[in-house]
DNA sequence: TGTAAAAACGAAATCGTTTTCGAAAACTAC
DNA sequence: GTAGTTTTCGAAAACGATTTCGTTTTTACA
């Protein structure tokens, strides 16, 4: 029932705590004939050494947490198995939170973690986050934090993200290269960065090529819960307002894939008549049919690039040496299927 | 940087550690002007207590463990997300673990926890665990353990599951009952107490029915990371050695989806020619066309309900009340969609 | 045999809180 | 002014491990 201690251990061997605790960690001054002693006995006990004494003496934890908008997500879910793989190499642990993109209860979690006194925190900001002083107070304070996928372009520490602007470009442009004339686009929230750049990527590629940017045909989403349905939704709209649609750039897989179910009730031919390509490459593009065209958001690669980068200034503290920070951009990929 | 202590505050209010901690406490023996200036400078100085010092004296940390086969699954990491809910009202974190469905893992990743000394452990189980000795170990020591979905039927402790074989049974009665006359059962993995049981279900309705089962129409999938792959292979399969199945109970959406493509495909009409019911619910189930008719797996519902047990035991431990186990089982339901 | 060096051990401080228990201070009532 | 309460405070002992530094014991060698 009661946890084994040093203490316990010292006594029945009739020798010190100290030469117990040294004798577990291998050090020199102690024989190893009490070591050989020390370590039976504590193997027969079961002995585990108590973490909250540990971290204690030695203010570091092994811990470090993770704050994220949204756990049942295809994408967040292959971040989250990426940081745990990692860590598990490194031997840290990982407690995670959920902000469900609320600016209140991520700084709360925030407040949580650093009174856990976690070694670092990996954090993915809430979509409706303006201020940023609770992420600058912790940098500040001199944890390490990292930030992932949704981040602050203004704070000053290490990022790990896709070029959401690069991706979208590429998207389009597949479009334009399958020969499509007149290219709408399902854009995410208005405030989202991500979702920002995906735009302003979009545009660019019409731009490039000529294309005149025509606002009415950018729809907007909200990619939350009902993501199915504004797929659907707006591509029953898209279909009303225009008769000359011959592509779509949607944020999202999911809710292209409501886009391309209303489009195959309505007849509408993908890709003969319309091309579809969707953003994050979600496990549904490949299975859906017509197969979905996509890009890829490497998920598992983002989120053991950001267990790397804080590991890295772990130790970089820990060594007293300057701290850098790095902003890694990680490949995207178009991936071509049956929709384009 | 470095954090604030009450030592700190103690010093520059000219007071004691021990008032500085009970004036931070409401203790009713500092009086209202001390507590007063306590709290104030508390705040000035963004005091938080050092959860390792807490830890240590009150021997709890408000934390407990997680141990998962798998978060990228649409059924586990809703049931992440209910958990995460419901400890985040009582104030509990909570530390995740992946084991892969890896026997070795959950022991070592368990043995992690009980060094890190959660509160209590929430754990489904490995498809590859046949020892159990590692959590009996658990429980035998007195810290609350509460298994859920991927149970060990063997061991005293509190369980939250579904009935599979009830459901299971419901499924196969839904397509007898539409008409089918030759069911065939795409299985999970023969080890694993889920596909075991949701197999039984399958069989006892044939049964009830006076239906003959014929073990030739039973098909087996590991039901990994090919899950998709699988159920296309078998449904090739099935194709070819029977040419009279008219209704299959496949476990696992995913499974489901892959036989669904197929016969497609094959110009083989769902549900005309053959009807299909799969299992969990999986957001995919909905998109697909047609779309599949399922069992639902209250995966949030059993995340909270595991927690909740978890909590009511630490309750009672700290109570030293007896500790109640209870098996908890929550209710499934046949979604009917377009596949039957 | 004596002394210096090396090896083995242990006392005690420390990490930051919590909480008990005793002491001091302030108040009450006669 | 004294005895008895009631408030208010603080000293100190935990909690369990780590680590420094000093002490003892053993070994080595002249």
């Amino acid at each position: 029932m009661s946890q084994v201690t040093l203490v316990q251990i010292a006594e029945k061997l009739n020798i010190s705590v100290s030469t117990v605790s040294k004798a577990l960690k291998d050090y020199p001054d102690v024989s190893d004939k009490t070591k050989g002693l020390v370590k039976e006995l504590a193997k027969t006990l079961n002995y585990k050494p108590n973490a909250f004494a540990v971290n204690l003496r030695t203010k570091e934890s092994k811990t470090i947490g993770l704050i994220i908008p949204e756990i049942v997500h295809h994408f967040f879910s292959n971040v989250i198995k990426g940081i745990l793989t990692q860590a598990e190499k490194k031997g840290y642990l990982v407690i995670i939170l959920q902000s469900n993109e609320s600016y209140e209860l991520e700084k709360k979690q925030l407040d949580l973690l650093l009174r856990q006194r976690v070694d670092g925190i990996l954090i993915s900001i809430a979509n409706t986050t303006r201020n940023f002083t609770h992420l600058s107070d912790v940098i500040s304070q001199g944890k390490p934090l990292v930030m992932f996928d949704k981040i602050a372009k203004i704070l000053e520490c290490s990022k790990v993200v896709i070029d959401d602007r690069k991706a979208a470009k590429v998207a389009t442009q597949h479009l334009i290269d399958t020969g499509c004339k007149r290219i709408a686009h399902f854009r995410g929230p208005l405030l989202a960065q991500n979702s920002i750049d995906r735009f302003l990527g979009y545009k660019e590629a019409l731009e490039e090529n000529n294309f005149t940017y025509d606002s009415s045909l950018v729809y907007i989403c909200e990619c939350g819960d009902s993501s199915f349905e504004e797929g659907k939704f707006n591509a029953k709209k898209l279909i009303q307002d225009h008769d000359d649609i011959d592509g779509v750039f949607i944020n999202t897989d999911l809710v292209a894939i409501g886009a391309l179910t209303v489009f195959t009730e309505m007849g509408i031919k993908v890709p003969d008549d319309i091309s579809i390509v969707g953003f994050s490459n979600w496990f549904m593009a490949s299975v859906i049919s017509p197969s979905l065209t996509t890009i890829n958001q490497p998920g598992f690669k983002m989120g053991k690039a950001a267990f790397k980068q804080l590991y890295k200034e772990l130790n970089q503290r820990k060594k007293n040496s300057p701290i850098v920070y790095e902003k890694i951009i990680l490949e995207t990929e178009l991936i071509k299927r049956d929709s384009t």
